[in-house]
DNA sequence: GGCTTTCTTGAATGATCACTCAAGTATATA
DNA sequence: TATATACTTGAGTGATCATTCAAGAAAGCC
């Protein structure tokens, strides 16, 4: 009896993503999203319920896709490999709508307004932050980084030093990947 | 023959600068700022011109104010001690409005809109980052740091590192001080 | 083919946005 | 004290904000 949907939702909330990631919360108007995902806001608020509501399910899919690419990068070439092909990966992407991590410009944006999605965007990264221990832990285990590391520590700073990144990636004139680099050589001295 | 403005214009911009700050570019309406300044519309118009004017002056004076607390560090203990204590200065500041940076913040919230006043962000980073250069140079002269190093490479990473702990600083479980302890430490291994 | 159920449409909602301006008020000079 | 010159007030501007909802269109089941 029912009548299906004539869209991908996946698809949508790819296209909201990007949207969000680039021009951030307040930067993206309804009408925007509107045109990019090609829908009336009836048809809208019927698949979504709300624009922060998309915009949680836009982080989620952000931070879900990040933490696939580290784990297909430690799949691939090892820990130690991963964690310092990881920096360079992220800025040199072109086709990402942002060279910024779309967690901290939410957590940036909306933590002075106790907002429920800056709340949100902290959670992703305190999982990104677990899985970089993991693979400094799995590094070390394998002899590539001293056992008298705590993994926990070196990945605090491992996501400082990312987030830095990113932001300096955001800059004009700034020679980003050079960061990246040295963010990887690092590693090799540990 | 003229009537004086009952209102400290420096006083005015200083709080403005740190609604700003907190808030962000589209987080602070110009009813928050009406209140925040003690202002009607037709004041605040008449003395500033627009919000973005404002906004201008208010992230000028963060950067000059930025600039000045360097100097005073280099001043009263040297340029190596100087980067060494101003990331812990950084992240202890509790009168603060934000821990983040006022410029990182509209960098990456305006950036994507071409927004002149992402683009004046930037120029008060790069002015900042000559400012490191400097001090990282004289560190060099003072046998503090070995000059194979390029003072200009040794800047970029630097405000790269000082951006992200500002971003990790904002978060809520992550312990900033010890990032900043790390930082200061890396430093002395030049 | 009719019927039910869902999806789609798009005009309309009230709220808030940055900003304007004419009228009123205070002060420094003459 | 009179006058000229600012500064202050606050209601009002049109634009845009996220959101709603009643009406119309399409698709699966009998």
């Amino acid at each position: 009896m029912p009548r299906k949907p004539n869209y991908d939702r996946n698809k949508l909330i790819e296209r909201a993503r990007d949207l969000f990631w680039k021009r951030g919360w307040a930067g993206t108007s309804l009408k925007d999203l509107e045109a990019v995902l090609q829908m009336k806001p009836g048809s809208f608020y019927a698949a979504f319920g709300s624009k922060e509501a998309l915009f949680a399910l836009a982080m989620e899919k952000y931070a879900t896709d990040g933490r696939e690419r580290l784990k297909a990068l430690a799949e691939k070439y090892g820990p130690i490999k991963a964690l310092q092909r990881f920096p360079e990966m992220v800025v040199e992407s072109d086709a990402a709508p942002a060279k910024a991590c779309m967690l901290s410009k939410t957590l940036l944006e909306l933590h002075a307004h106790n907002h429920p999605l800056a709340y949100n965007a902290n959670l992703h990264l305190l999982k990104m932050e677990a899985h970089f221990a993991e693979l400094f832990q799995q590094a070390q285990s394998a002899g590539d980084i001293d056992v008298s590391h705590d993994p926990n520590v070196l990945a605090r700073r491992y996501q400082s030093d990312l987030l830095g990144l990113r932001v300096s990636a955001e800059r004009e004139g700034v020679d980003a990947k050079a960061i990246a680099v040295e963010i990887a050589n690092g590693l090799i001295m540990l």
